[in-house]
DNA sequence: GATTTTAAGTTACTTTTGGTAACTCAAAGG
DNA sequence: CCTTTGAGTTACCAAAAGTAACTTAAAATC
């Protein structure tokens, strides 16, 4: 039995389950990669740049990574509203995992999609 | 911009979100640590290890993991039936990246719950 | 000076996904 | 012949994600 393993079984306090419940949403992810390779952004850009996501869900996603310190989120006190969102030294720590996570998937998609299709989707 | 940007936006054929779209539900990853530890598991042990997920959920995710080639099903035509899970070479190689994200988490969930607390959770 | 635009959200509502409890199947054991 | 066993289904209920319309206050347009 593994180290892994046996974190997982005392599943209250489990480091791994308790990031991946956040980031293992739809969007966080995403929303990491962009701001990875924008510097800043505002809110409006952001949406711009997932391009199918909801004001709502963005909203709700951005608003979770900042309470896990892994997004800053910078009002300005302007109107119309300007709110500017980066990574903060968490979510730049975050990134290179990401990363790796979403080359392997770039890689593999071809035979994942040969995949799906042999069983029916 | 950068590429991966780019990638996002003819999101139709986006190979991260084909990706994560699946492996970013609430037990693919957890089933791909243990599977990884384990090499082969039966139906009834993979439940037992995780605990607390429920038969029909994962049912549904090892049939969804079978289906992009990361887990493989092998029946024994037996009864009571037996069924063994071990992850395909796909599902090996995918191991690392999901190892360094969780070791990631090891590593930050301390400030991590600090930032929730400070945010009311 | 009334109307529209603007950015960053809310609110109320619908749809999809996740979760629970009870049921199935066919053979072996008591 | 009634229960147990492993690996599921099925029918049902709750939670999360998605949609469309609304909000807010100033500045720009008519």
């Amino acid at each position: 039995m593994g180290k892994i393993l046996e974190i997982y079984r005392s599943s209250e306090n489990c480091p791994i389950r308790t990031v991946l419940d956040r980031i293992g949403d739809k969007w966080s992810i995403l929303v990491i990669l962009i701001l990875g390779e924008e510097e800043t952004m505002r809110f409006n850009e952001l949406q711009k740049s997932m391009n199918d996501i909801s004001q709502k869900m963005l909203t709700v996603t951005l608003r979770k990574l900042e309470s896990d310190g892994l997004v800053h989120r910078r009002i300005f006190p302007e109107i119309p509203p300007r709110v500017e969102y980066n990574l903060t030294e968490r979510g730049i720590s975050l990134l290179p995992h990401i990363h790796s996570l979403s080359d392997w998937a770039t890689k593999n998609i071809d035979g994942i999609r040969r995949s799906r299709a042999k069983s029916g989707n």
